[in-house]
DNA sequence: AGGAAGATCTACT
DNA sequence: GTAGATCTTCCTA
């Protein structure tokens, strides 16, 4: 399994939220393997984006938007943990939000995690996904490009399918841009 | 020390 | 489809 390099997160987070679609996020817990294919994010800029954690500035919570690239970046919203993954062009701000994914490996481990009946509510929301992956602020600031560390995202089977966008959700003040990227038809996209 | 807000989830109708 | 509950962090007094 390869990892992605360092370059495909420095550049700009549209265009990674856009092509970590398909990618395979791998969470280490122990000797187990839980992944799941990324089939939803979103992108989030930093100063001028009233909906990203880093606007008006640096703050020491959000100080890892500003710093080195594909790291994760989590935090806590609504009694839920949201994982993104750090990714702007050098010196820029900016960060990609995991909306949902579809499990691979580790399915009852997931299972176990979330106590839920049908297989399409295990990952199908940001919050719920890092609870099935057991993911929390504990993974702060890993990174995932490197092979050893909990959380990795690697290279996907080659495939082709459709990708749509759309304006971001639950977002009270969104940008004129469609930020949201999910793929077309996929059963886990919420 | 206290309060408000926030990129959601779950259950119920 | 809609309402209510959730928890952590940050900001102000």
């Amino acid at each position: 399994m390869k990892t992605l390099s360092k370059d495909f997160y420095e550049r700009n987070p549209a265009s990674v939220a856009k092509d970590l679609l398909g990618k395979v996020l791998a969470r280490r817990v122990d000797s187990e393997v839980l992944s799941g294919k990324i089939v939803e994010t979103e992108a989030y800029y930093g100063g001028n984006d009233p909906a990203s954690r880093a606007y008006r500035g640096k703050k020491k919570f959000n100080a890892l938007m500003f710093m080195s690239v594909g790291k994760t970046f989590i935090y806590m919203v609504h009694a839920n943990w949201l994982l993104n993954i750090v990714a702007h062009p050098k010196d820029g701000v900016g960060a990609v939000l995991i909306r949902a994914v579809e499990p691979i490996e580790g399915i009852e481990t997931m299972r176990n995690n979330r106590n839920v009946k049908r297989l399409r509510d295990l990952t199908n929301g940001p919050g719920k996904l890092t609870k099935a992956l057991a993911v929390t602020k504990e993974l702060n600031g890993i990174d995932v490009t490197e092979r050893d560390s909990q959380i990795v995202v690697v290279e996907g089977r080659e495939e082709s399918f459709e990708v749509c966008s759309s304006h971001r959700i639950g977002v009270k003040v969104d940008l004129p841009q469609k930020l949201r990227f999910f793929i077309e038809g996929n059963k886990f996209v919420s």
